[in-house]
DNA sequence: TTGTATGCGTTATCAA
DNA sequence: TTGATAACGCATACAA
């Protein structure tokens, strides 16, 4: 058995009560039994258990991360280490852990969730996405349940603490860019419409075509996972159209990967025959053939600014909600062209 | 205050200790009793204080993952994140879950694995990295903890479950490959030396020249950090030497990315000029221009296979000490060429 | 300034 | 088959 504050009682010479107060620095405790005890420590090797604290304290000083889907398919995706980066820097500067439950299909997920929370294993929770009608959300503000979603709630969203990019905003300006350089049949890959950031994207994208009085087609809009291999599933359905599209806006780079591996397996040169323009500016938009025209989100200081607020909400309960929206910016590469200098359409 | 076990045995008017009985499944309890206090449970919406639990059963059922420095830089690597996934597919499968402490300095995530241990947060600990004269390992065996290393650990190697890829073997296949290229100016591009994996390439890679009597020169030997910065650094490094290398072998996949980069800014191509070879054969290889030569060391069964045998540890104490290899293989794509049909050299 | 007693929510050991 | 009761290791209200 591990040496206990009783332990160090005994050889201080006190009762373990005031091994705990020195423990927490208690001013009513005097400087020389301070230092005593300290030596006591010192000496047998003390650690103070966690769990045993915890159970006193009811808290852990551990924040409990929630991914969309398995790790799995998650870490396969750039955007999850890189918030997880954010999320980690802030946590440790207030001291905190991170603990992931494991779970699979969504059902594990949630029950996942539940474990955390009953289980009191957090003090906390960043959901790191934000998907329609999530039982995960509604079970935490049931329980008034400290946390902060990375995107916008669908509902409620001013009653959530979140942290998102203005998704509609930034996908306006990004197939206005294409507009602006004379393209008219453009295309929308994005994730399930089931994800907030989804549906906020393709908002963006008619709207932008509204306003240049461009038709919205439902046949140029394609939804697949997040995955590499949804690009490439995309390209093959677009590409099948009488009048396939001549620019896309993908909603994700690895997606965007997909779309570029296929086109060039076609022999379809972008942005000679095609544009496409992606979000998250990972790595890989800078690594790609061609380098993609990317935006870039601030992944960091989403997972940051999630950490922070929910840290907030656990040290202030009473605090109020917040909701930030982390800027964005276009970085140009070489994935898109003038429609009228591309070399042909693709018919 | 939630539902806890007294509640529910007051509804079901048992005693908590019958109830915490069913919890367990504790057969020598009736099927009625069980049933009725189920019901309570249900009832009353009661879930398990996983805390109080641990504290009673000295056990977290969760795995401490540490990483080799602050996720700020780790998370940069797509090693890591596969790893992870590793673990966790693994860690799901045996309904464990993961805790990471957050340090970011050498000395804070020893303190971390410290309280992680000591304040029995976790039952065991996969440690992602090994370096030389690790103090984290030697706490670990001094307190009989059970862990395991992916990699291999600098000293007591058969006393310690361990799993690595045959670094050195690998090594040396690459350095062969490239010599049977023609190449005789082969560089060595590595990350710390105080890290294993690091010490067994370049053992691996020294042997290949040896055996071909090709002269080892310290010049050509650079150790940069996993970064794409480092690879940058590298090839500055190497091309200002008088008779540069016409072929490098780089241990990350990230850090010859850097140096593909770098080249192509100097306007130095690859593979025409210099044959780069790489490990880990992320998908960056494969996107990277021209895609990586790289050596595929299966990093998820890397993980995978870790965090099953620290289960197996916690689960059977008495178990014996594991040494896995998991294998290797050279995926060879466009960053190569012969020497002879290199256009020119670099002097 | 320090000690005593009790509780945090379980599990486990004895009895019954 | 079930019920008291004592741990588990720490924090804290109350006493001294």
């Amino acid at each position: 058995m591990a040496v206990t504050i009783k332990d160090v009682a005994k050889l201080a010479n006190v009762a373990p009560s005031t091994v705990s107060r020195v423990i927490a620095d208690n001013p009513r405790i005097s400087e020389e039994t301070k230092e005593r005890v300290r030596e006591a420590m010192k000496e047998l090797g003390y650690h103070p258990n966690f769990i045993a604290r915890s159970l006193a304290n009811q808290s852990t000083q551990a924040l409990g991360l929630v991914m969309p889907s398995s790790a799995d398919k998650v870490f396969q995706n750039p955007f999850f280490p890189e918030v997880i980066r954010g999320i980690s820097t802030m946590a440790h500067e207030k001291d905190y852990a991170l603990y992931m439950s494991t779970g699979e299909t969504e059902d594990e997920i949630f029950e996942g969730v539940v474990k955390m929370v009953q289980g009191k294993r957090v003090d906390g929770i960043v959901l790191l996405y934000s998907r329609i009608d999530d039982e995960v959300i509604n079970y935490l503000v049931e329980n008034k349940f400290p946390f902060t979603v990375i995107g916008k709630p669908f509902k409620d969203a001013d009653s959530i603490t979140h942290v998102d990019n203005d998704n509609y905003l930034a996908s306006k300006e990004v197939t206005e860019y294409l507009i602006g350089l004379g393209h008219d049949r453009i295309a929308f890959v994005g994730g399930s419409l089931n994800l907030v950031v989804t549906i906020d994207r393709l908002l963006g994208y008619e709207k932008a075509l509204r306003n240049s009085n461009l038709v919205y087609r439902d046949d140029y809009i394609v939804q697949e996972e997040f995955l590499k291999e949804g690009g490439r599933e995309a390209v093959k359905e677009l590409l099948a159209l009488t009048d396939p599209p001549t620019a896309l806006v993908v909603t994700d780079d690895i997606m965007a990967l997909g779309v570029l591996n296929t086109l060039a397996e076609m022999g379809i040169s972008v942005p000679d025959d095609i544009s496409v323009v992606s979000f998250n500016n990972s790595m890989f938009s800078e690594v790609s053939r061609p380098p993609l025209t990317s935006v870039n989100i601030n992944i960091f200081d989403l997972g940051c600014t999630a950490a922070k607020y929910v840290i907030e909400q656990i040290e202030n309960p009473s605090g109020h909600v917040k909701r930030v929206i982390v800027p964005h910016k276009l970085v140009k590469r070489q994935s898109c062209k003038e429609k009228s200098l591309q070399l042909k359409t693709v018919e």
